[in-house]
RNA sequence: GCGGGUGUAGCUCAGUUGGUUAGAGCGCCAGAUUGUGAUUCUGGAUGUCGUCGGUUCGAAUCCGAUCACUCGCCCCA
């Protein structure tokens, strides 16, 4: 309706925001470089297949949580939800398989129609990290300690907690999504209207509520662990090991559970509590059977995405970009001189700012203002010698300087 | 999708039991040396009181709807 207000859930994000999210980006991106992560995107859109297939079709995240239509040319269209589907896709596509392993750093937007809350837009953005073809627990322990590095690096790695859980192979997660049926079964009565609506759909979820009667209910609840075969068992041990090994502390949370079936062993999610109900910074798992239920190969895969708009609100203030020189002409001498002197400058690898209109003091005051380091300052009597004035902002000492030897009288300014 | 809170200047907010000219700080603009910023001093402008409708002699204030933000639930690929 008012056209000037962005639309529900979207949000500008204006340069002091913008340089946050670039910390974000540009040290996860470093850090992913330094574990052979290569970055990579896909496109924003995709056939919405892609997306709805391997959730499936009734679930509450595609019949009413993507952002899907039809196209000009009639084609069924979703603005990506998440980047993992997409990448797996375009592994496929291009016959990357032969390749294997892969591994992947992407950053970029996301659209989920959801309520906005505080961290929760409707636009966002995410890091994502995907590890294709790599099926050992030692890869579990890789890619959760890239996780970490990035978080630590951002410096929010003390207010984040590791939270870790196992999913167990097939056989397990079978074995032990039957008992907890029977269990919560049992307990129908006692369970809320969403838990049990969640019986049907998503037991595990069950696990996960928040409801107080659930809660009790859970405390008896069969534990994971009984129902693991050896080999999950041991494979989640590995991973454990692992993570000890490099010094990296988890908490186990039984109740860290995922609802689509192609998800299997770890799942973790750094968590903190300085963000209310939206506490996952980032979060992610193993998916061994996504690329085969999505007409590849049978590749085993691990991941995760981290939420860019969160890590933007923990983190410190980045550092202030370099400040730039002001050109300051005065005339129309000074105007021609001060275009060719900036592009010069310019070229020599000086940040060089003009304001383009006012008089000098108005120009000082915006030199000022993007907290120019120094002004050059261009009039005609100094022009009339074949100089400029350079001004020290910081300090008020002025000098005069002849142009030729500008740019080296500057360089203590860069 | 469900429930609670909020919406007043560019920003952060104050506005008494409905009462006539709606305020503060910061910021912005102008001036205090017609070629010198940041400090200081003086002055100025801020505004459909989110929007629409209702109650009333009278609404920023009460009621309803709607939009947005926010907290929790649902969902969380």
């Amino acid at each position: 309706m008012p056209v000037l207000q962005p639309a529900r859930g979207t949000q500008d994000i204006l340069p002091d925001a913008m340089r946050r999210h670039r910390a974000v980006i540009d040290t996860a991106r470093d850090i992913a470089a330094r574990y052979g992560y290569a970055e990579m995107t896909t496109p924003m859109f995709e056939f919405t297949d892609v997306f709805s297939r391997p959730i499936g079709e009734a679930t509450d995240i595609v019949s009413k949580e993507m952002y899907t239509f039809k196209d000009r040319g009639d084609e069924e269209i979703t603005l990506r939800p998440e980047y993992t589907a997409g990448i797996v896709r375009a592994v496929i596509s291009n016959g990357l398989t032969q390749n294997l392993p892969l591994k992947f750093f992407a950053h970029g937007p996301m659209f989920r129609y959801e309520r906005p809350q505080k961290g929760r837009f409707r636009q966002f953005h995410q890091i994502d990290v995907e590890l294709i073809g790599a099926g050992t627990p030692e890869s579990d322990v890789e890619i959760i300690a890239l996780g970490a590095d990035i978080l630590a690096s951002l410096g929010v790695g003390q207010v984040c907690v590791l939270q870790l859980n196992t999913l167990g192979d097939t056989e397990s997660r079978q074995a032990y999504r039957a008992a907890l049926v029977d269990f919560f079964s049992a307990h129908r009565d006692g369970l809320s209207e969403d838990s049990r609506r969640r019986l049907e759909r998503n037991p595990l979820r069950i696990l996960d509520s928040k409801d107080p009667g659930d809660i009790r209910i859970n405390a008896d609840a069969p534990a994971f662990d009984t129902y693991l075969t050896d080999a999950a068992r041991d494979f989640f041990a590995k991973v454990r090991g692992g993570l000890e090994t490099l010094g990296i502390g988890y908490r186990i949370n039984p109740r860290l559970v995922r609802g689509l079936d192609y998800y299997c062993h770890t799942a973790f999610e750094f968590v903190t509590e300085q963000l209310g109900a939206q506490g996952t910074v980032l979060g992610g798992g193993r998916y061994d059977g996504l690329m085969k239920l999505m007409g590849g190969p049978d590749a085993p895969a691990i991941g995760w995405a981290a939420g860019i708009e969160r890590l933007a609100l923990l983190i410190a203030e980045p550092a202030s970009p370099s400040r730039p020189i002001a050109m300051i002409p005065l005339g129309e001498a000074g105007e021609a001189k001060a275009m060719t002197l900036a592009h010069a400058l310019r070229l020599a690898g000086f940040t060089v700012d003009q304001a383009y209109s006012g008089n000098l003091k108005r120009r000082m005051q915006r030199a000022n203002k993007i907290a120019a380091r120094a002004a050059v300052i261009l009039g005609d009597d100094e022009l009339a010698r074949g100089a400029a004035t350079v001004r020290d902002l910081d300090t008020g000492e002025q000098i005069e300087v002849p142009l030729a030897q500008l740019k080296d009288r500057l360089a203590p300014f860069r």
